[in-house]
DNA sequence: TTTAGCACTTAACACGTTCGAGTGCTAAAA
DNA sequence: TTTTAGCACTCGAACGTGTTAAGTGCTAAA
């Protein structure tokens, strides 16, 4: 498509913007670039690429800027082969995780935590997905005062708890048959099949315990689907204010407002398959984000799941350096996740 | 120390500042002025208010913005006297507050939303003093897999946990004698006494049971410190983006890293007596907060304590509204709580 | 004590100029 | 056929200039 003189222009030019953040003209780069041409064929190159529309100018005689499709052509084709890992950034990474995460909310949450200080963008995490986990057991504690604490125990040792007052037409030896006969026929699914369950069958039974089950159901309901929900962590939230070229208050807030909700962003980040995924700009189809570009990776802890992490920084990134920092860290983290997975399940 | 038409004119100042946000002059002040003077003389009684520091150009021939001192008196004897809160305004805060609050943290990490909501300014909210607060005792729940979840419950109904994994040289039955022995111990006791208790006395008696009490004793000092830490909510983060004046992103970014921690922040909410407080600009001595105002009140929940609630808004904010407003939220988050602990002790 | 009037100041804006970096195009050189 | 030097052209940024509108201080008269 390219030959290959243009390949090394445009390389040339996305790695020179990236760097310096302005417009790169052709007398410049005739200068930077290792093969001797005059700036006159550079501009003939460029005219050429810009007809191709990977790059554009910001007015009619400045210097070249990457488009969304430049920067594309430059992740697919022009990486550095050896797009190894700073060694620096690797020793970070291997040694960021401490050694007392002794729960996966903690060590994917960290993660996010890890990967925007290396990247000093924002950064995204999710747990292995749950959809396989089981229901171990629900707990059902007394704290006086007609105070109950519910806890949710999966067989990957998540755990989920939730306190609440119970009506005072119920009293606990009521409840605790109630406790009983959901563990005995709930423990071993999984939680789509339990939350099911609760919503068909064990209304039916439950009547001969308590009379209006309702507000007991929805605490396990609340609980349960609390669980099941997938949750991300964010990481470097205020990162954003440093790396985003728009400064308007309002867009910021909206921008703000997307980050604060799962529905909004799983879309983007729900993984194609188990490579690198990079959107880029206008790719991402959300006008907010058009100056961003978002790295997607799935990590694989093995039988135990997949999972994901994602880097959202801007368009004009060092995308080699950071898919490094992604593809390091996501074996990083699933190692850690299996180390974890390891000691509980050896216990 | 002013005259009374002084007085006018500095009101009137500020509350056209306020609304337009364009520094204020004579001529057209002259005209929104209810006494009937020419904007010479009111130049000569801004004259004068200059000079008293009341008032400040921004240059030499601009209108006047009011000065921090400017405010100050403003705020101390130019507020409307019938400060009344609006009637919708009053009508929103009674209703803010669902049925379904049953926890204290609930109701207060509420409040600060509802305050933020209604001011479109960030707020914080402190829980009532705990310092009275009594432990009412540990449970200790095993989870499997060497999992165990740890609850403290106060006797004013305050829940906190976490769950651990228990080094394997200890089996369940030696820490359920732990907890009877804490319990019995350390129950009815402040939680500044059980801490206090936690690191001297018990460590002698645990050692019948385990031979190395450091790792569990540190789980208990972690839950326990967790709770008598003072936290506070804060409310409508970022609606700082929309009224801070100073749009620099390294500014932005370290304002918000004040407010995620609570030692900088308790330095500025802590209150002096239980009066509505109003510290301007300057007066809060710190750079980044120049341009904010903040108000601060306490509100007491009777024989239960007191807790804070405050208001971070821009030095240009309306302040007989905001006062107002939270004159007449300090009284019904009070209300609240102690509609939760009278349902909690009666039951 | 108040006011009208006047000279003065300043920011904001529009306008024109210059400068530098960049471009496209063309004709000659390789 | 490809590359290059040269040249005319374009645009933004920086700067100076003038004008206007809103504001000021000051003074002398009401």
């Amino acid at each position: 498509m390219l030959t290959q003189r243009q390949d090394a222009i445009l390389q040339a030019i996305v790695r020179q913007y990236t760097v310096t953040g302005q417009p790169v003209g052709s007398k410049i780069l005739a200068q930077h670039l290792p093969i001797k041409v005059s700036s006159a064929t550079i501009r003939n190159e460029m005219a050429e690429l810009e007809e191709q529309g990977l790059l554009v100018k910001e007015h009619s005689s400045s210097g070249r800027v990457p488009s969304t499709k430049g920067y594309r052509y430059y992740v697919d084709n022009l990486l550095d082969e050896k797009m190894m890992i700073d060694s620096s950034d690797m020793s970070i990474i291997q040694n960021s995780f401490g050694t007392n995460l002794n729960k996966i909310d903690e060590i994917v949450s960290r993660s996010a935590d890890i990967l925007s200080d290396l990247t000093s963008y924002t950064t995204f995490t999710l747990k292995p997905e749950q959809k396989q986990v089981r229901l171990s057991g629900f707990r059902l504690v007394p704290l006086g005062n007609h105070q109950v604490m519910a806890i949710l125990v999966t067989d990957s040792g998540d755990v989920e708890n939730q306190t609440f007052v119970i009506p005072k037409n119920i009293n606990t030896d009521e409840l605790e048959s109630v406790i009983r006969l959901i563990n005995d026929q709930l423990a071993g699914l999984t939680l789509e099949e339990v939350l099911q369950r609760l919503q068909r069958d064990i209304p039916m039974q439950i009547v001969r315990y308590i009379h209006s089950p309702d507000g007991v159901l929805n605490i396990f309901d609340s609980i349960l689907s609390h669980a099941a929900s997938e949750r991300f962590f964010v990481g470097g939230k205020m990162n954003l204010l440093g790396f985003s070229h728009n400064h308007d208050p309002n867009d910021l807030q909206e921008l703000y407002g997307l980050l604060d909700k799962n529905e909004n962003l799983s879309h983007f980040l729900d993984p194609q398959d188990d490579n690198i995924h990079v959107q880029i700009g206008s790719e991402i189809s959300n006008k907010l984000l058009d100056d961003f570009s978002l790295i997607t990776a799935t990590y694989d802890v093995d039988q135990y799941g997949k999972g994901i992490i994602a880097v959202l920084g801007p368009t004009r990134m060092p995308y080699s350096r950071t898919i490094g920092i992604v593809s390091a860290f996501r074996q990083e983290l699933a190692r850690q996740l299996l180390g974890y997975y390891h000691r509980y399940y050896d216990q």
